[in-house]
DNA sequence: GGTTCCTCGTGAAACGGTTCATAATGTAGC
DNA sequence: GCTACATTATGAACCGTTTCACGAGGAACC
């Protein structure tokens, strides 16, 4: 029978006391049963269930140091983006036994510094981040602390610290470059804010397409920030603008969590895609070739890029930092062109 | 200036010695900085800036007993409608100042039990889990020795655990429903394992939907087991359902990832949708109403779930347990009807 | 029978914090 | 000048493990 709900829980002290034996013993039955005889092991083992001890994971976190655990930490846990990432990384930390947790700061740095302390302080073996803004300092602090850190869909500007990372600024300028040979003149932006890093490389990348299109991005870019980079954001941008009067023929997406938003809208308001108004998307994720309307979009190797980030993180501390820069492609489909398959 | 990388992270007794005081006010300046007179205060903090000390975490939690963190175990973080319900822990969690760490468990038993060993050795305040298999006992134990636990999207078989979820038999039985009131007299149903409660509860409901209409569930229902609950295997069944030469009129999906994978490949093959075989799918997640055939879908209240399952939690471990049990509801669109919108 | 070697088990010393009874110092009141 | 009382700082006890030097008891060998 199980005892009555104990207030406090049974420590390795009670089950030594309950099976006769030194609290060493317990804590060899625990890691090293080989080196427990038999029947002395079966007795600490009852007692263990009858107790319904747990070990603290603290106090032996404490006192051996080393726990299996990575962290992750992500802007946005239901963007299908930095899951597809987290199973990349799940699938690689597996063939190691290390175990990961994830965390969404929400694009919030406060929260994202909360985060990382908390697995700091718990002394995880490293802890991989897709930074809330584009200063690293406090991550370099955790690195130079000892803690792994790699960075995550986002280019080290320390050479200290690794990095995986997809070409933002080339990834921009592979949909504006799009859409400038579609015929279209002027482009609007559907972008989050600067403050992140993708954000304004991706900002970059069109820039530099306009420019190098002979274009003035005064006049042929329009950029509008969403008040967040998802459906509902994408939704309320296409619609403040539709109701300021100012319709263009060309809207790229941050990602396609926004670019859902638009089309949905588009849809709603009867507007024709593409030939009304043309509609990129950012990060091709599963459902965009089944959309009403097939989302053209700049594809990411995200399960790749999870499987390199844990790689960077499981080779260890002493290894030398590397960074790795994988190359988006564009993958042109009925949302952007009306040749497109 | 910084140090050189030192080998050990720097103590609080370091930290003292540095500051020309004791232990015991370092840690009135870390945890009750009022009660250290101010010019100690800053000598300290100097102090902790000059050796970057970091708390140790699990020194403290050791001692002090609490940690205002919470887990989540669900089974698959690639699945849209675990996210969406993790949103809303999120949200709840913020409230209270507490600290969400989400895992994997990726229908596996043997993960979820080594998450949730790591989870409860760790001393969270709770946990919420998804089971991957219908037996709970594991979770009555964690529930006795004294961590909270509320069953997410799962009815609790125990009236000492909370859970939260929705009334999948209802669901399965709206899906059948309506594809019988389609005129279909034969339906397909790409299921998970019946390992997985959510997959058993829909089968009944579809069989029960048939059996209210007066067909033979032996005869008027084949179901498929799929290899993974996501688009590929989706693609897979629907794909080895067509090459046996069974093509079905109605197809019944357990999510809506296993539609997309359907529909992806019904597109390819040039079967028409509706008319040729009806979609339905389960979630109705944010891309459902835009796909090339709007899917129709079982809606279920995610965000809610997360909501009510952190207030569960977070209502402390002497509260009664609570048994929330939401309703979906259909939506209906293209992929199964002609009428719809 | 004495030495060496093994196998098991012991118990105390860490690990790095928090907490609390106590001491030291200063200030006020009489 | 003495007591009473804050205000600050101290340092040791404690949290629950792991680890390790050590001892007890046999077995094997010469």
């Amino acid at each position: 029978m199980t005892q009555p709900a104990a207030h406090r829980r049974a420590s390795i002290a009670d089950v030594a006391r309950a099976a006769g034996v030194s609290v060493g013993t317990v804590s060899n039955v625990l890691n090293r049963p080989e080196r427990v005889l038999p029947g002395t092991r079966e007795r600490v083992e009852a007692a263990i269930e009858e107790l319904s001890f747990v070990r603290n994971g603290s106090a032996r976190q404490l006192r051996a140091g080393t726990i299996t655990t990575i962290g992750a930490i992500v802007l946005d846990i239901a963007n299908p983006f930095f899951t597809d990432v987290a199973r990349g990384i799940e699938e690689r930390l597996d063939r190691d036994d290390f175990t990961l947790m994830v965390a969404s700061s929400d694009d919030d740095p406060d929260r994202e510094q909360r985060y990382l302390r908390l697995f700091e302080e718990h002394g995880v073996q490293g802890v991989m981040v897709v930074p809330a803004t584009n200063n690293i300092e406090h991550l370099l602090a955790v690195r130079r602390r000892g803690t792994g850190v790699v960075l995550l869909d986002q280019p080290s500007s320390d050479p200290s610290i690794s990095s995986v990372a997809v070409d933002d600024v080339r990834g921009g300028e592979l949909a504006a470059h799009h859409l400038l040979d579609e015929g279209h003149t002027r482009i609007v932006f559907l972008n989050g804010p600067h403050t992140i890093r993708q954000c304004a490389d991706r900002h970059e990348g069109v820039v530099k397409a306009l420019a190098a299109a002979g274009l003035d991005p005064a006049t042929a870019l329009v950029e509008i920030t969403v008040t967040s980079l998802n459906a509902e954001g994408g939704e309320a941008a296409i619609r403040g603008l539709l109701e300021s009067g100012d319709r263009p023929t060309a809207v790229f997406c941050v990602n396609d969590l926004v670019a859902l938003g638009v089309l949905r809208t588009l849809r709603t308001e009867n507007i024709a895609v593409p030939t009304d108004m043309a509609v990129v998307g950012y990060d091709d994720v599963a459902f965009a070739a089944e959309l009403s309307t097939p989302l053209t979009s700049v594809r990411q190797p995200t399960h790749e890029l999870g499987v390199r980030a844990a790689d960077l993180l499981l080779s260890g501390p002493d290894s030398a930092a590397e960074h790795v820069m994988f190359q988006p492609t564009l993958v042109v489909r009925g949302s952007s062109s009306t040749v497109a398959g």
